[in-house]
DNA sequence: CTCCAGGCTG
DNA sequence: CAGCCCGGAG
Protein backbone atom coordinates (compact mmCIF):
# COMPACT_ATOMS: atom_id res chain seq x y z
CA UNK A 1 0.00 0.00 0.00
CA UNK A 2 1.63 3.32 -1.73
CA UNK A 3 1.01 6.45 0.54
CA UNK A 4 2.57 9.86 0.36
CA UNK A 5 4.86 10.48 3.43
CA UNK A 6 3.59 14.38 4.94
CA UNK A 7 6.77 15.58 6.61
CA UNK A 8 5.55 17.36 9.80
CA UNK A 9 7.48 18.40 12.54
CA UNK A 10 6.43 17.18 15.86
CA UNK A 11 6.28 20.97 17.09
CA UNK A 12 3.35 21.63 14.73
CA UNK A 13 1.98 18.21 16.04
CA UNK A 14 2.02 19.88 19.47
CA UNK A 15 0.56 22.94 18.30
CA UNK A 16 -2.24 21.75 16.50
CA UNK A 17 -3.03 19.26 19.84
CA UNK A 18 -3.19 22.82 22.21
CA UNK A 19 -5.14 24.34 19.63
CA UNK A 20 -8.00 21.69 19.15
CA UNK A 21 -8.06 20.94 22.40
CA UNK A 22 -8.32 24.24 23.89
CA UNK A 23 -11.09 24.92 21.30
CA UNK A 24 -13.14 21.60 22.49
CA UNK A 25 -12.78 22.77 26.63
CA UNK A 26 -15.17 25.77 25.30
CA UNK A 27 -17.09 24.20 22.63
CA UNK A 28 -17.43 20.89 23.09
CA UNK A 29 -20.47 19.32 21.71
CA UNK A 30 -23.15 17.18 24.37
CA UNK A 31 -24.40 14.34 22.66
CA UNK A 32 -26.25 11.34 23.85
CA UNK A 33 -23.82 8.41 22.39
CA UNK A 34 -20.95 10.27 24.17
CA UNK A 35 -19.33 9.22 27.37
CA UNK A 36 -21.81 6.62 28.27
CA UNK A 37 -19.14 3.90 28.04
CA UNK A 38 -21.46 1.67 26.12
CA UNK A 39 -20.08 0.38 23.08
CA UNK A 40 -23.64 -0.61 21.43
CA UNK A 41 -24.83 3.11 22.05
CA UNK A 42 -21.44 3.78 19.57
CA UNK A 43 -22.38 1.60 17.13
CA UNK A 44 -25.96 2.93 16.87
CA UNK A 45 -24.84 6.26 16.14
CA UNK A 46 -21.80 5.28 13.95
CA UNK A 47 -24.72 3.80 11.71
CA UNK A 48 -27.09 6.46 12.05
CA UNK A 49 -24.79 9.14 11.28
CA UNK A 50 -23.40 7.80 7.99
CA UNK A 51 -23.43 10.62 5.64
CA UNK A 52 -26.61 12.31 8.28
CA UNK A 53 -25.64 15.14 10.37
CA UNK A 54 -25.62 14.95 13.91
CA UNK A 55 -28.76 17.03 14.62
CA UNK A 56 -31.25 14.73 12.67
CA UNK A 57 -29.96 11.53 14.48
CA UNK A 58 -30.37 12.69 17.64
CA UNK A 59 -33.97 12.05 17.82
CA UNK A 60 -33.91 8.92 16.12
CA UNK A 61 -30.65 7.63 18.20
CA UNK A 62 -33.47 8.52 21.57
CA UNK A 63 -36.36 6.35 20.41
CA UNK A 64 -33.81 3.65 19.05
CA UNK A 65 -32.63 2.75 22.58
CA UNK A 66 -35.92 3.20 24.06
CA UNK A 67 -37.04 0.65 22.19
CA UNK A 68 -33.90 -1.64 21.65
CA UNK A 69 -31.34 -0.83 25.05
CA UNK A 70 -29.01 -3.31 23.98
CA UNK A 71 -27.34 -5.68 21.58
CA UNK A 72 -29.66 -8.50 22.40
CA UNK A 73 -32.95 -6.95 22.22
CA UNK A 74 -32.17 -5.10 18.89
CA UNK A 75 -30.98 -9.44 17.58
CA UNK A 76 -33.93 -10.05 18.40
CA UNK A 77 -35.86 -7.84 16.54
CA UNK A 78 -38.05 -8.01 13.49
CA UNK A 79 -36.81 -6.34 10.40
CA UNK A 80 -40.01 -4.37 9.89
CA UNK A 81 -40.08 -2.66 13.48
CA UNK A 82 -36.69 -1.73 12.97
CA UNK A 83 -37.32 -0.26 9.26
CA UNK A 84 -40.13 1.51 10.78
CA UNK A 85 -38.34 2.64 13.73
CA UNK A 86 -35.42 3.91 11.13
CA UNK A 87 -37.73 5.54 8.65
CA UNK A 88 -37.11 9.29 7.89
CA UNK A 89 -33.41 9.17 9.01
CA UNK A 90 -32.51 7.70 5.19
CA UNK A 91 -30.55 5.02 3.29
CA UNK A 92 -32.73 2.26 5.31
CA UNK A 93 -29.66 -0.48 3.99
CA UNK A 94 -27.68 0.89 7.11
CA UNK A 95 -30.62 -0.32 9.53
CA UNK A 96 -30.90 -3.70 7.41
CA UNK A 97 -27.38 -4.22 7.78
CA UNK A 98 -26.88 -2.83 11.47
CA UNK A 99 -29.56 -5.63 12.49
CA UNK A 100 -27.64 -8.13 10.96
CA UNK A 101 -24.29 -6.66 12.59
CA UNK A 102 -26.47 -7.14 15.54
CA UNK A 103 -27.31 -10.64 14.88
CA UNK A 104 -23.62 -11.85 13.75
CA UNK A 105 -22.23 -9.96 17.15
CA UNK A 106 -24.77 -11.58 19.55
CA UNK A 107 -24.55 -15.51 18.04
CA UNK A 108 -20.82 -15.01 17.04
CA UNK A 109 -18.97 -13.01 19.17
CA UNK A 110 -20.84 -13.47 22.60
CA UNK A 111 -23.01 -10.16 22.31
CA UNK A 112 -19.53 -8.12 22.65
CA UNK A 113 -19.49 -5.46 19.75
CA UNK A 114 -16.00 -6.21 19.11
CA UNK A 115 -12.67 -3.96 18.99
CA UNK A 116 -10.40 -4.77 16.24
CA UNK A 117 -10.60 -3.07 13.12
CA UNK A 118 -10.35 -6.55 11.19
CA UNK A 119 -13.11 -8.04 12.86
CA UNK A 120 -15.39 -4.70 12.62
CA UNK A 121 -14.24 -4.72 8.38
CA UNK A 122 -16.13 -7.99 8.18
CA UNK A 123 -19.77 -6.92 9.39
CA UNK A 124 -22.21 -5.76 7.01
CA UNK A 125 -22.61 -1.35 6.47
CA UNK A 126 -18.85 -1.45 8.56
CA UNK A 127 -16.26 -0.01 6.17
CA UNK A 128 -13.00 1.59 6.78
CA UNK A 129 -13.89 4.41 8.68
CA UNK A 130 -16.48 3.05 11.50
CA UNK A 131 -13.76 -0.42 11.86
CA UNK A 132 -11.42 2.66 12.86
CA UNK A 133 -14.41 5.01 14.63
CA UNK A 134 -16.20 2.05 16.97
CA UNK A 135 -12.37 0.85 18.54
CA UNK A 136 -11.83 4.65 18.74
CA UNK A 137 -14.82 5.58 20.37
CA UNK A 138 -15.92 2.35 22.06
CA UNK A 139 -12.55 1.30 23.24
CA UNK A 140 -10.22 4.73 23.10
CA UNK A 141 -7.99 2.29 21.19
CA UNK A 142 -5.10 4.24 19.58
CA UNK A 143 -5.88 4.41 15.31
CA UNK A 144 -6.51 7.11 13.35
CA UNK A 145 -10.46 7.87 12.31
CA UNK A 146 -10.99 9.50 9.54
CA UNK A 147 -14.96 11.40 7.94
CA UNK A 148 -15.19 13.93 6.23
CA UNK A 149 -14.65 16.48 9.39
CA UNK A 150 -11.27 15.15 10.28
CA UNK A 151 -10.20 15.21 6.84
CA UNK A 152 -11.08 18.64 6.61
CA UNK A 153 -9.30 19.74 10.20
CA UNK A 154 -5.47 18.13 8.56
CA UNK A 155 -5.91 19.25 5.50
CA UNK A 156 -6.99 22.97 6.50
CA UNK A 157 -4.24 23.02 9.15
CA UNK A 158 -1.11 20.96 7.81
CA UNK A 159 -1.80 22.92 4.72
CA UNK A 160 -2.51 19.61 2.32
CA UNK A 161 -4.22 19.23 -1.37
CA UNK A 162 -7.79 18.70 -1.05
CA UNK A 163 -7.68 15.92 -2.77
CA UNK A 164 -5.38 13.35 -1.04
CA UNK A 165 -6.36 9.74 -0.12
CA UNK A 166 -7.34 9.31 3.27
CA UNK A 167 -5.17 6.14 3.20
CA UNK A 168 -1.71 8.93 2.59
CA UNK A 169 -3.60 11.33 5.53
CA UNK A 170 -3.60 7.99 8.11
CA UNK A 171 0.14 8.39 9.26
CA UNK A 172 -0.22 12.01 10.14
CA UNK A 173 -3.77 11.60 11.55
CA UNK A 174 -1.97 8.94 13.86
CA UNK A 175 0.78 10.90 14.93
CA UNK A 176 -1.59 13.55 15.99
CA UNK A 177 -3.61 11.30 18.87
CA UNK A 178 -2.36 12.56 22.65
CA UNK A 179 -1.37 8.98 25.01
CA UNK A 180 -4.41 7.30 25.61
CA UNK A 181 -7.12 9.85 24.78
CA UNK A 182 -7.92 8.83 21.67
CA UNK A 183 -11.57 9.29 22.03
CA UNK A 184 -11.45 12.46 23.16
CA UNK A 185 -9.08 13.59 20.69
CA UNK A 186 -11.17 12.46 17.70
CA UNK A 187 -14.47 13.69 19.18
CA UNK A 188 -12.54 17.41 19.30
CA UNK A 189 -11.66 16.98 15.74
CA UNK A 190 -14.94 16.14 14.64
CA UNK A 191 -16.79 18.87 16.20
CA UNK A 192 -14.17 21.43 15.87
CA UNK A 193 -14.46 20.40 11.40
CA UNK A 194 -18.44 20.21 12.09
CA UNK A 195 -17.85 24.06 13.71
CA UNK A 196 -15.50 25.31 10.84
CA UNK A 197 -16.91 28.07 8.14
CA UNK A 198 -18.76 26.78 5.46
CA UNK A 199 -16.32 28.80 2.99
CA UNK A 200 -13.38 26.71 4.32
CA UNK A 201 -15.67 23.53 3.44
CA UNK A 202 -16.33 24.28 0.62
CA UNK A 203 -12.96 24.54 -0.53
CA UNK A 204 -12.11 21.07 0.83
CA UNK A 205 -14.92 19.07 -1.06
CA UNK A 206 -15.43 15.61 -0.33
CA UNK A 207 -14.12 12.83 -2.33
CA UNK A 208 -17.34 11.67 -3.68
CA UNK A 209 -20.17 13.35 -4.88
CA UNK A 210 -23.71 12.51 -4.14
CA UNK A 211 -26.13 12.14 -6.90
CA UNK A 212 -29.20 14.49 -6.95
CA UNK A 213 -32.57 13.25 -4.74
CA UNK A 214 -35.48 15.09 -6.28
CA UNK A 215 -37.04 13.45 -8.87
CA UNK A 216 -34.19 10.35 -8.35
CA UNK A 217 -35.04 6.18 -8.09
CA UNK A 218 -34.78 6.71 -4.79
CA UNK A 219 -37.02 8.62 -3.54
CA UNK A 220 -39.63 6.32 -5.17
CA UNK A 221 -38.36 3.83 -2.87
CA UNK A 222 -38.90 6.01 0.25
CA UNK A 223 -42.29 6.60 -0.72
CA UNK A 224 -43.05 2.63 -1.30
CA UNK A 225 -41.48 1.96 2.43
CA UNK A 226 -42.72 5.07 3.83
CA UNK A 227 -46.72 3.40 2.64
CA UNK A 228 -46.13 0.01 3.79
CA UNK A 229 -45.25 1.36 7.15
CA UNK A 230 -48.59 3.30 7.35
CA UNK A 231 -50.73 0.45 5.69
CA UNK A 232 -49.04 -2.74 7.54
CA UNK A 233 -49.55 -4.14 3.57
CA UNK A 234 -50.34 -2.87 0.11
CA UNK A 235 -51.42 -4.63 -3.35
CA UNK A 236 -49.85 -3.46 -6.14
CA UNK A 237 -52.80 -1.40 -7.04
CA UNK A 238 -52.76 0.20 -4.00
CA UNK A 239 -49.51 0.98 -4.04
CA UNK A 240 -49.87 2.66 -7.55
CA UNK A 241 -53.07 4.20 -7.04
CA UNK A 242 -50.62 6.38 -4.26
CA UNK A 243 -47.91 6.44 -5.65
CA UNK A 244 -48.33 8.15 -9.57
CA UNK A 245 -44.62 7.57 -10.97
CA UNK A 246 -43.78 5.26 -13.91
CA UNK A 247 -40.71 3.83 -12.13
CA UNK A 248 -42.70 2.33 -9.23
CA UNK A 249 -42.25 -1.29 -10.46
CA UNK A 250 -39.01 -1.31 -10.49
CA UNK A 251 -38.45 0.67 -7.82
CA UNK A 252 -40.65 -2.29 -5.70
CA UNK A 253 -38.61 -5.02 -7.77
CA UNK A 254 -35.25 -3.54 -6.43
CA UNK A 255 -36.56 -3.68 -2.70
CA UNK A 256 -37.89 -6.88 -3.02
CA UNK A 257 -34.19 -8.37 -4.40
CA UNK A 258 -32.27 -6.01 -1.23
CA UNK A 259 -35.49 -8.17 1.11
CA UNK A 260 -36.15 -4.54 2.14
CA UNK A 261 -39.63 -5.55 1.17
CA UNK A 262 -41.27 -8.95 0.94
CA UNK A 263 -44.18 -10.35 -0.84
CA UNK A 264 -46.91 -12.00 0.78
CA UNK A 265 -49.01 -13.51 -2.20
CA UNK A 266 -50.40 -10.68 -3.69
CA UNK A 267 -49.60 -8.22 -1.14
CA UNK A 268 -46.12 -6.66 -0.26
CA UNK A 269 -45.19 -5.43 3.63
CA UNK A 270 -41.85 -4.85 5.41
C1' DC B 1 -28.06 24.18 -5.59
C1' DT B 2 -24.81 21.68 -1.57
C1' DC B 3 -24.07 19.84 2.74
C1' DC B 4 -23.77 15.39 5.89
C1' DA B 5 -19.30 10.94 11.99
C1' DG B 6 -20.04 6.30 4.60
C1' DG B 7 -20.59 1.85 2.39
C1' DC B 8 -21.77 -1.46 -1.27
C1' DT B 9 -22.05 -3.05 -5.95
C1' DG B 10 -20.78 -3.59 -10.79
C1' DC C 1 -12.80 3.77 -10.56
C1' DA C 2 -18.52 5.43 -11.12
C1' DG C 3 -23.00 5.05 -9.65
C1' DC C 4 -26.27 4.35 -6.26
C1' DC C 5 -28.49 4.54 -1.63
C1' DC C 6 -32.46 8.73 1.73
C1' DG C 7 -33.85 13.06 3.44
C1' DG C 8 -33.97 17.50 5.72
C1' DA C 9 -31.52 21.90 6.45
C1' DG C 10 -28.77 25.80 4.83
Amino acid sequence: METICIPVPLAAITIFRKKILSWYKLHKRVLPWRDTGNPYHVLISEYMLQQTQVARVMPFFLRWIEKYPDLTSLAKSKQGDVLALWNGLGYNSRAIRLRESAIKIVNGHNAIIPSDYNTLKKLPGIGDYMASSIPAFAYNKTLPVIDINIRRVLIAEFQLPPDIPNESLKPLALSCIPKNKSAMWHNALMDYGAAMAMTVKKSIPPLTKQSRFTGSFRQVRGKIIKLLIEKGKMSLNGLQASINDARLEKALEALLDEKLVFRKGTTYRL
